[in-house]
DNA sequence: ATTATTTCGGACAAAATTATCATAAATAAG
DNA sequence: CTTATTTATGATAATTTTGTCCGAAATAAT
């Protein structure tokens, strides 16, 4: 569904908000080991969220990564997938071509867009500040 | 979303069901022309499709791929997905928990799982017969 | 039987994705 | 200013997915 690169990503925004909430900023080291993940891939990631202005980074000594507080709860998880694998999610054509387009449609549009069209709903209404909310009393976890 | 190489399987079994539909056998040539595919690429699938008992092949001169017609309306789409994408589709988690579990969820699981089985609804209720309709009538395509 | 055609099957190759490594750049702290 | 720490960046490697090639096996037609 999602890329390996999203996924992490949208794990990494998560920690990251959780520990934003207590003015804390993490340290690429920390993240990768709480949601295990190859800590130089992550990086990459975490720049990319960074260059697109969804997480604030700082170099040098106690440096490390952030989210405003103010913005954990209007940072959708769409925004995060889209800076990371683009529109494919919502433009995509279930059968490959290289646009849905529903003036030439493939025999699975009807039918998919409707699905599509779900997913993206539920991407744009959730927010990385929901996601934190089961972390925070241990009913969701970042890994096993 | 899918594979590469379930959409050339849908695409493919879509078109071989329509051709079965007026009792026509096709070849791998037809086929991979009609759906606009890689040739080499598309036989290890459609191989793929006729050890899981979803179409038939025959060697020789004026071989090639067929599906039972009695059997078009009843091979869902997920049949398809499933043997070549296996039950990943099913049962992946979102975010890339070896298997997703309800026990022990990521924080996407449960808006994730609500897509998921739609989407699983959706690939178990729909036909190879329904999606040969709207090709029939000029309505869908399998290339462009 | 021979031949032409077509799927089958395995080895191989290319491309994309995922992951690692080494070094540079920034910066906080002493 | 120097040093230690941490992100940034580009090169490289491993893995997976996608795609190609070629000969084997089957079989229909002559
Ligand atoms: S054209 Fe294929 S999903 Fe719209
Ligand atoms: S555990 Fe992640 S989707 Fe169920």
């Amino acid at each position: 569904m999602f890329s390996k690169a999203c996924e992490y990503g949208i794990k990494a925004s998560t920690y990251i908000a959780l520990k934003s909430l207590e003015e804390k900023r993490v340290s690429l080291k920390e993240i990768s080991s709480e949601i295990d993940s190859p800590m130089a891939f992550t990086a990459k990631i975490l720049h990319q969220l960074a260059k697109n202005d969804i997480l604030v980074s700082a170099k040098g000594p106690s440096g490390g990564f952030q989210i405003q507080k103010d913005r954990i709860e209007s940072i959708k998880l769409a925004d995060i997938v889209y800076a990371i694998d683009g529109d494919s999610v919502y433009k995509g054509c279930a059968l490959g071509f290289n646009e849905c387009n529903a003036n030439k449609p493939c025999p699975l549009h009807d039918k998919f867009v409707v699905i599509r069209d779900e997913l993206k709903k539920m991407l744009q209404n959730t927010s990385l500040f929901e996601l934190t909310e089961g972390l925070e009393v241990g009913l969701t976890f970042l890994k096993r």
